[in-house]
DNA sequence: ATCACTACTGTGAACGTGCACAGTCCAGCA
DNA sequence: TGCTGGACTGTGCACGTTCACAGTAGTGAT
């Protein structure tokens, strides 16, 4: 999107479609009435409303978008920016879960969504004149990595915006939803604890992400409640990744082989841990208990399903789409955390 | 997207961006040079040119799309549309493959892919206005299933589109970019047959969709070929979902207990089976051989990993896109079939 | 009867761009 | 010298809408 670029010629003007004016001649109105009864109706006679509507289902009329942000200054649409590696987004069911509730809740307000990705620092400049000169009101923010230099080039190009999850390092107040992962962790911890498990493992997402910092956080703590030291020996940080999983679930394995039950940051590295577990020759949950988090389509599909922490997606989508609105609408930047459930299934 | 909604309140107008027209009285030139530059620089001087350029760069000018859009009568942007059951979709990672595909492909044309689903019959009517207004330029039209009306209403909008996978009950020639399925079941079964296996099972997809049909036809064809008749009781028929591969071989293998291998129609619904085998005590690939379709993460991911037939998701986003911008720009409908390949893991 | 106020309606002026057209300048040629 | 054609440039208009403003008619109070 360098934005300078030239568009394709211009289609052929035949039987175009009816512009407002047509629909003023059809209910006998002028231009200006019709526009009042398309913002809503105020300081129009019922009569004329209802001439006007008759016009407009007459023929069709449907409002060009154009048209009415080149005068009103605004895109009437939204972007879904996505800066993160293409690969984990894709692989990751959160994502699409998110982005799935992100295009109704927007089509709700009949704004419609624009897919953008960003993972490379070439994209990132790509879009930025695309995002600078406003060609949408605002962005939904998918990045979890510290100090995205996408959110200081929004905050300067004046451009609303709210993060999926807390973005880590910023000073200043940014619109953020998130899930409670600090009390979703100690929910899931207190859980194993209580179910008699008496070495409890972690594997951590990674440390620049706000899901690796506040779930080993509340593991940590829920630890120390319990009154058991923390042992080091017991954390392996992955990636989310699937094979991350894997990888930090053997290494666990060789490290602290006593160990009955482990924590797992996302349901994706879970189902990797399950992989290591079965190949080691272990049962699930008989040996080891494992525990996952995110509730995506990942958990009911492992074998066994996991018992793992839902993250409410629906009202995480749904709210990020409230802020944005709020914020186009000119209200400041609000955080909004939301709890999350324990769902217990096979695993542990 | 009922587009005749109101938009919301216009933005204060402080710091408008930079128009064409700043740009050419700092380059020292007219509009029309300006926009001659924009659309690619003919019958413009080196000099001229390069005026133009500096004065672009130095103001941070980025052509303004609505009004550009309203002149030319072109939105500059194509929808992505899903009108499938969303569930259906945002669990199968082929279609986020694809739409990461579709994103890239369309990002090199500046494009902006704006993502809408239609579902259900509400939504669908929902979003007719939108598309008929040609709010969009074309659409990526992502629908598996016999018989979508989303195809009659493009057409009769006159909005070029272009289907993923050949569109079933079509009379009139429809543009549609697919893998070649039935060739890509042939090579699963000959490498199964090859491998000495006798009883070849299927599990099969909707017999609404093209992928259901043709790659059942590949799998009988090819059993032909090596003199093999035919049995029903060999062949149970799935919705690509995961459950339902899992019921499929359960039946399959209750109905025939002597079957050695399957050919299942797609990665998911082979992860499913993966699980019905496992819970029957059975061993992959020692008793019973697994073969998919898609070559998805799932494949990667399915223990053990799944021997399949990759599709070319690349190619296949890359030349729906080529294709659309082709009928954007004119030209009639084409038909695309691009090949598969085999993918030996574990499973087969 | 006059005035003020409200409810409603029409009109002109943008918004920023691309395109068609007209115009200028200069080189090449008869 | 005058003519022709090509290269380059500037200008008016149109695209379809919203907004601010002005204007009209009707109502109730004085």
């Amino acid at each position: 999107m360098t934005d300078t670029a030239p568009q394709r010629r211009a289609r052929p003007r035949t039987k175009r479609p009816p512009t407002i004016l047509d629909v003023a001649a059809h209910a006998g109105v002028s231009r200006g009435t019709v526009s009042r009864v398309l913002q809503g109706g105020h300081n129009v006679s019922p009569a004329s409303q209802e001439a006007v509507h008759a016009a407009i289902r007459k023929l069709g009329y449907v409002v060009n978008r154009a048209a009415r942000s080149l005068v009103t200054q605004r895109a009437g649409s939204v972007a879904f920016l996505l800066s993160e590696p293409q690969e984990r987004f894709f692989e990751d069911p959160n994502f699409t879960t998110l982005l799935r509730g992100c295009t109704t809740a927007l089509a709700e307000h009949d704004l419609p969504l624009i897919l953008i990705t960003a993972g490379t620092e070439a994209e990132r400049r790509r879009i930025a004149p695309f995002l600078s000169a406003h060609h949408v009101d605002g962005v939904l923010l998918v990045s979890s990595h510290r100090g995205n230099p996408m959110i200081d080039h929004l905050r300067q190009a004046n451009l609303p915006f709210v993060c999926c999850g807390k973005p880590l390092g910023e000073r200043d107040a940014v619109s953020y939803v998130a899930a409670n992962d600090r009390e979703g962790a100690r929910a899931m911890v207190r859980y194993l604890l209580e179910s008699g498990r008496k070495r409890v493992a972690t594997i951590a997402g990674p440390r620049d992400t706000p899901g690796g910092l506040e779930r080993l956080d509340g593991y940590r703590e829920m630890l120390t409640e319990h009154g058991i030291a923390f042992d080091k020996r017991l954390v392996a940080v992955g990636d989310y990744s699937r094979a991350s999983g894997e990888a930090c679930m053997q290494q666990l394995l060789t490290k602290a082989p006593d160990v009955d039950a482990v924590f797992v940051a996302s349901d994706l590295m879970a189902d990797g841990a399950l992989a290591a577990i079965e190949r080691a020759g272990l049962r699930v949950p008989d040996d080891i208990a494992v525990g996952g988090f995110d509730d995506s389509p990942v958990a009911t599909a492992a074998r066994p399903p996991l018992t793992t922490i839902r993250q409410p997606w629906n009202r995480i989508s749904e709210m990020m789409v409230r802020q944005l609105l709020a914020q186009i609408d000119g209200e400041g930047p609000a955080t909004v955390i939301l709890p999350t459930e324990l769902v217990v299934r096979e695993s542990a």
